[in-house]
DNA sequence: TTCTCAATTCGTAACGTTACGATTTTCAGA
DNA sequence: TCTGAAAATCGTAACGTTACGAATTGAGAA
């Protein structure tokens, strides 16, 4: 920006020193006379000397800047309401390690891989967090080819090695499912998201685990895929229900999802969480205030965003250590609210 | 990042041409030849070239990202929901005129104005957006001394020559205690941030007007101040109803603020927006899931969250120009949902 | 006083890019 | 074939910082 801010050229003439000096002083190096370092400092300090990142960044090759690949456009991924505590804990937890968090918002019709390496290309960061991640996802093979920090929200299947954080997803919806099964409910919906995520094949899978455990067939009918807004998830819902053998029960995906579902069962004139259960993807506070009957499991977004940060830290700060590989429990299948 | 990256060195050399040749043909400037103008883009395409913005930054000075300088871990500032859009807007609009958007959460602890020295003058973004403005706010000062280009969200007092976007806080207010007082309401509340934000005092005059026209005496008791949690929200309110000559209507100032409302009715045995009547903040999907007979205006934060980037692209691409300065109109007073 | 060695300090180059002035090439006209 | 101007290309410096090796200073010993 134009402010005309202090460099090191400028503190060092000041005081008669070089350039060198100064910078050496500024991080107590261990050549400097303790006395001209204090006097640097000094001088630094009534200057409001902030070392300049564009400079520091060109010799250093560290920008002390994060990039978050995060599709915010589309509303197909992670929830309104998940999504915020996702980046609030990314960005405090970036902060507190002297990073800042950058956003970067795919276009749906970029290629992601394109997109990718133009972001790296840029250098302006220095190291990057990716979503949506696919079972092969190329991106990932690409990243450690070039030796790029990142980390990734969500496993990809040669997950052995990189540094990510996911959501235990087969758990949740072999729990729900299992929950339900045990309640009795023989006909259990399933939404999962359109793409090749594998958050949604984790749910299938546990979803499917769960059916298998409590000796019921799983009916390909009864798994919607749907882009999820509110919407498109209402349309899929009604199709399973006016079927001949309906669901008696739904397990939602989104807080979209979940209103998706219910003014589908509204609309049939169904109550919903009792004619029909439910339970929803995450236990937000909408849930808790829609006043039904609605079963989730909490789970904890923002400490995932803080994990996300720390994992990508130490890919930056110590290459060499084992990557950071954490899946997040979800808390237990509770009344939401 | 570590990624061995293509620069202009390495294409020039494979072309046989000089760096500076490079750098001109990329940019179509005219002393380069026609035919080495469509050599060199070829051969920059073919190896991936994308210009490194640290290199460019630190020549030009413009570092093509801006940063919003935006209190997430503060519930008290936005509520959840309509942070989000916010960011959404600022984040694809940004994008869309080929910047970078950066989020910097100040920690309460610090000095606003330090805080925001520091983010200027580490030289990282071409511009700021700074957010919960103040009557007369210090960082206006410095920033328009320093030349800082920047957009404030929320006017503050002197406000008639930056840019900025902001809420219309006096019509919604005013609207919103007019249409109270039209239907019979003597005691109306009015909730406020606790902070000396342009945004509350604006909703407090406008709310006084309404209820000056409306020939309505105002109640510094019926004005409360808590920093919107919902417990919070939750207690302001219920000392107000256990009052001698309680409130017979509620406006809201954030989806927190009207949960923490409703929790206070409900313990007295009080139906929410029958009983006591309610206005929420924004019309935000919750409110209308709440089933409840809420009214809300509708403010399209995602419009606000782009015309900050518009503003804030204007004064640091066309210094010159006026600085553009918007007022975001909300929608009418409505049944929420 | 002079020498030696350690303690400080300094100057230069480099990261990748663009601006500016200098230099080379090209080609029409004599 | 030569001249000269226009066209095309090149080299150098600079943005702010740090790394490296060189240069300077000072104190104690001979």
């Amino acid at each position: 920006m134009p402010a005309t801010r202090p460099n090191l050229r400028q503190i060092a003439d000041s005081l008669g020193l070089s350039v060198t000096t100064v910078s050496r002083a500024l991080k107590d190096g261990p050549e400097v006379h303790p006395k001209t370092v204090a006097r640097v400092k000094e001088a630094a300090a009534a200057a409001g000397y902030v070392p300049n990142l564009r400079g520091l960044a060109l010799r250093t090759g560290r920008t002390h800047a994060i990039t978050a690949v995060l599709p915010l456009e589309a509303r197909a991924y992670l929830s309104d309401i998940a999504r915020l505590p996702l980046i609030e804990g990314m960005t405090v937890a970036a902060r507190a390690r002297g990073y800042t968090l950058a956003i970067q918002s795919p276009l749906p019709e970029e290629d992601p891989l394109e997109a990718l390496r133009k972001i790296v290309h840029l250098g302006a960061s220095d190291g990057v967090v990716i979503t949506r991640m696919t079972e092969e996802d190329r991106r990932v093979a690409w990243l450690e080819q070039n030796g790029v920090p990142f980390a990734t929200f969500g496993r990809s299947a040669g997950a052995s090695l990189h540094a990510y954080v996911d959501i235990d997803n087969h758990r949740i919806a072999r729990e729900a499912a299992a929950h339900l099964a045990a309640a009795g409910h023989r006909r259990i919906a399933l939404q999962l998201l359109s793409g090749t995520d594998v958050s949604s094949a984790d749910r299938l899978e546990g979803y499917r685990a769960a059916l298998a455990t409590a000796g019921l067939a799983a009916d390909p009918a009864l798994v919607g895929r749907d882009d999820f807004s509110l919407e498109a998830s209402q349309t899929s819902f009604a199709r399973m229900l006016d079927e001949a053998d309906p669901p008696t029960a739904l397990i939602c995906a989104s807080e979209l999802g979940l209103l998706g579902a219910i003014a589908a069962l509204r609309q049939r004139g169904l109550v919903p969480g009792t004619d029909v259960a439910l339970i929803a993807r995450d236990n937000t506070r909408l849930c808790g205030y829609l006043s039904l009957p609605v079963l989730a499991h909490r789970v904890d977004m923002a400490l995932a965003g803080e994990t996300l940060v720390a994992a990508l830290a130490g890919r930056i700060e110590t290459p060499a250590a084992p990557p950071l590989r954490t899946v997040i429990a979800p808390g237990p299948l509770e009344a939401a609210g």
